[in-house]
DNA sequence: TTCTACATATGTCAAAGTTATATATATAAT
DNA sequence: ATTATATATATAACTTTGACATATGTAGAA
């Protein structure tokens, strides 16, 4: 999956500028499958809007800067149709936090213990986020799409926090440092 | 975390080839939580040696190329040490299944199906390498940093699999295409 | 009151990393 | 025979990121 069809799959919720595109993937229904740099954001959708599958007009804000604002029109919705239908490549998982964990031999218990503490909690934060997601929208017009990436996220927060609280002593009593 | 902290962390399991460092990232020990590919491994090898942090000899083989193996020196492992000071940076998670799956009102539903069923046969795959890795270590010889990161990605692959299986229906009946 | 930090908002560029390709040997399957 | 796969290293072309630059406004601290 390439920028171009990730950016018009989110324009495709709803018109949106770069920084709005950053920020679900940042922070929104999209932060927990999806990984963007508003560097790569601005350049595409500037190409898009070239190839005539995205139009633009700027929103003017008082107290702000402007904010250019990029709609999907008819070829672009087409063209994200033809690349939805491309299979999916593999998920990639890259996480610092499980590299150290792999090499806790190296590190002190008292940071071990440190870390998992941070590791618990930020759990729990992309948990009540998660939850803070499903309140946005009114009982039961949360789309099926949307409400089955959030339950996904979800258990998947849910069961490694299990782990984590129920496993550390693996990793804090094992000797070696 | 850069590529030669990474290549660091995994010399220092043992000596290794570049292309040894691919597959334990890609099938092996690492995969479930790192990401790396063999362009940026073989040049990483070779600034970490002229940088003096790791030593290499040539293996040659009968019937197979040769092969360039690396090992970690002193200088490398406590620049290793050091690396492994900073904190970790937050994970990434990039799935395009689950793009996919927001995007369901624009799927047909017999494709939804059929990409759930390649999704579940994934996960069961995942959890049989996982288990597979388990048993190449005798009973109680596996270090707990491996056996706590196998058994990390052993829950998240149980969890999303009982999710997925469960809540299926939740995109199969969506109305909208 | 001024200074600092933060948030909104867009954009550029050097550096890092990936995909695709090339090279070379050998085995297994078709 | 030919194709596909596996081992093994390396480079070129392309994409993406992290850091920087620019600009406006708010909140809180010194």
């Amino acid at each position: 999956m390439n920028t171009k069809t990730l950016c018009l799959s989110i324009l495709h919720f709803g018109e949106k500028s770069g920084y709005d595109i950053k920020k679900l993937c940042s922070d929104g229904y999209f932060k927990h499958f999806v990984e963007i740099s508003l560097a790569s954001i601005y350049p595409t959708l500037a190409k898009l809007e070239k190839e005539g599958l995205v139009t633009s007009r700027v929103e003017y804000q008082v107290g702000k800067p402007s904010r250019k604002i990029y709609a999907l029109n008819e070829k672009g919705s087409e063209n994200l149709n033809l690349q939805l239908q491309e299979p999916p490549s593999p998920d990639k998982h890259i996480s610092e936090f499980l590299l150290l964990m792999k090499c806790c031999h190296l590190l002190a218990p008292e940071r071990i213990s440190k870390l998992i503490d941070e590791r618990l909690a930020y759990y729990e934060k992309e948990i009540s986020l998660i939850d803070e997601c499903y309140d946005e929208f009114p009982e039961g017009e949360l789309p099926a799409g949307s409400k089955f990436v959030l339950g996904y996220g979800h258990v998947v927060y849910k069961a490694v926090h299990d782990y984590v609280s129920s496993n550390r002593s693996m990793l804090e009593t094992a000797t070696g440092h």
